[in-house]
DNA sequence: CCGTATATAGAAAGCGCTTGCTGTAACGCT
DNA sequence: AGCGTTACAGCAAGCGCTTTCTATATACGG
């Protein structure tokens, strides 16, 4: 049997409702009394019954935070972020709050089916994390998924995921339009002509934002496009290695590839020397997101860093209600270019 | 107001306790009653009371996943694979199973407080990755500690983690000690007699471990060790970095580098190579764990393969039950000594 | 010194679900 | 036909906590 509220109680020679107020502290007791009550715990080893205290006071201290895919340093380093901020003391009695990840895969289903689960454990808040998938009935269900947790009481937020109007969620959006367009901007002045482009996987915001971008930026400077110069993949190095194989075999006259984020990049690095051609000197090549090993890269690579865990401990805060939603709900991330050796001017 | 057990039934026309076990499908319920309820829950839009469940059948579907850092792969891998084991259905009813990820950040005060959280959310089960921190009074904290859990009849697996003896949890133990070993002795294979030892933060039992192979591996061959040859430093790239120009600085004449994970060596070759130092012509670079970013490298890394991804998916069905534990709760995980282009013989 | 405000503690009513036990038909057997 | 079985369904007692309301004790103002 394990030790219950009213064995403390007892042992302190108090009311179960004592106890209770005695560690919620959102109620007066006697210094003394807290004490005795105190002691009791500590010689009891009493640990609160999370079920039942969620229960009685219809709110629990779990807060859910998905993501698409946890062994991804992008989705890493925004739940480690966001997880720092809920770690502390917060709403309720400086109590500590759980901060649990749930990794969807990118699975539609699980998405649905974890926010589900938080709606059962009457989270008390949920963090959406990366792009989002883009079907109709997907995103309906979502939302309304959504609003329904935030007519509950949790608190929605959405980091690096576009908004959901109506929703009642907050989103802190990355701009993945502006700084694909200013990465191939940076391309395009250095005299690349012909780019080629390494998508992510379709049907998915970031990787149309992205790409999205990029065409502003060709279409900005006049240059016609060649759909032979974009391939679909996943956001994984490995499917960076075939595309830029792909990508060369279908025109070998490129002269940069930009890829959908860093870790495609390292790919098409990797498919470029592989294929006996130099970084710059031959071909340029460009990431997104500017993860730790980016500039670890040889030669280190040019890419759009994403405050992934500025962003992150923000939204963190805002779900635990510790900073203000930015105004209308909706805030807009900017990316930062960074210019480093993979890319220069093209070869003649 | 939120819809209840109760709403269904009466909307049903049965009792509370039909719906229940048609929730829970571990009671005889007729065909014809069961689709009533399940159309009424359909229609009701009704979502279990997690916590309520959870008090009255003293027993809850969160399964608590510790690692020390989120962001870092290593960690990342386990933890995808455990979560994929856990989301389906077992023990209890088809129900699904909430994995939490808990991110420590390699904080004793954390990895406490979140196993008492888990405690306290009666969690089915618990399992702990990655090494574990070498200080006597927080062992005996948390033996204690997932003593009281396995006595709740939590199952408390490790996975990456020295056993804990008498505690009643499942221990998946990498070999640390043999595959560092295995690596050094690698190395002195090719001719090296001076290597650089970067090892991680000093209390972690990975650490030592894999500290102690290299020595054996050392001793072995009758290499004396000179102690400016081992530097301390975190388990990132940076700090390889940093240890790398430290080792330089001590020794020239070093002519292999090995590192405590792959982070590190990526820093130190990153180190090496501004030091105008080629790899491995003038110093050789070894690894540990082979995270995916590894093969990538220029030249791609010599290491010790751990397979985190099966490992963890065993630690995940092992506490689901859905395994049965190895003979005597231990078993080794072996690591697998990749060769590749970071190592070579040694300048004369 | 009394009436009223203030501080503190307890009693008790749930929170929404599970489950042991108790019916009550319908069924099968002799 | 009579009776033990079997298959469902309902009743009701909690699970361990929170919180409203109430009770008591002390303090205060006049």
């Amino acid at each position: 049997m394990t030790v219950t509220l009213a064995d403390v109680a007892a042992r302190a020679q108090v009311s179960p409702a004592t106890v209770s107020r005695v560690l919620n502290g959102n109620y007066p007791v006697a210094a003394s009394t807290r004490e005795r009550v105190l002691k009791a715990v500590d010689e009891l080893d009493y640990v609160l019954n999370g079920p039942a205290s969620a229960l009685a006071a219809a709110t629990s201290d779990l807060v859910g935070i998905l993501v698409n895919d946890i062994a991804d340093p992008f989705f890493g380093i925004m739940a480690s972020a966001i997880q720092a901020e809920i770690g502390g003391p917060g709403g309720r009695a400086g109590g500590e709050r759980l901060a649990v990840v749930c990794n969807t895969g990118g699975s539609p289903e699980r998405e649905l089916t974890y926010l589900t689960l938080l709606q059962r454990q009457r989270a008390a808040a949920v963090v959406l994390t990366g792009g989002a998938i883009e079907d109709a009935a997907h995103q309906a269900a979502m939302d309304a998924k959504v609003r329904k947790l935030a007519d509950a009481g949790t608190r929605v937020v959405l980091c690096g995921r576009p908004p959901a109007p109506d929703t009642g969620a907050i989103a802190l959006t990355f701009d993945n339009r502006g700084g694909g367009q200013e990465l191939t901007e940076h391309l395009i002045g250095l005299g690349h002509r012909r780019l080629g482009y390494i998508a992510g996987p379709e049907e998915r915001t970031t990787t149309r934002h992205r790409l999205e971008g990029h065409r502003a930026a060709l279409a900005a400077h006049g240059i016609e496009e060649d759909p032979r110069w974009t391939v679909h993949g996943r956001y994984d190095r490995r499917s960076g290695y075939e595309a830029t194989l792909e990508l060369l075999r279908r025109d070998p006259s490129l002269t940069a590839v930009v890829a959908a984020n860093d870790s495609v990049a390292l790919g098409a690095c990797a498919a470029l020397r592989d294929s006996g051609l130099r970084i710059p000197e031959d071909v340029s090549v460009a990431g997104f997101d500017d993860l730790p090993f980016s500039i670890d890269a040889v030669p280190s690579l040019t890419t759009v860093r994403l405050p992934l865990a500025e962003a992150g401990a923000r939204a963190g805060r805002i779900a635990m209600g510790r900073e203000e939603a930015p105004p209308g709900g909706i805030a807009s991330v900017r990316g930062e270019l960074m210019v480093r050796g993979s890319s220069g001017v093209p070869r003649s």
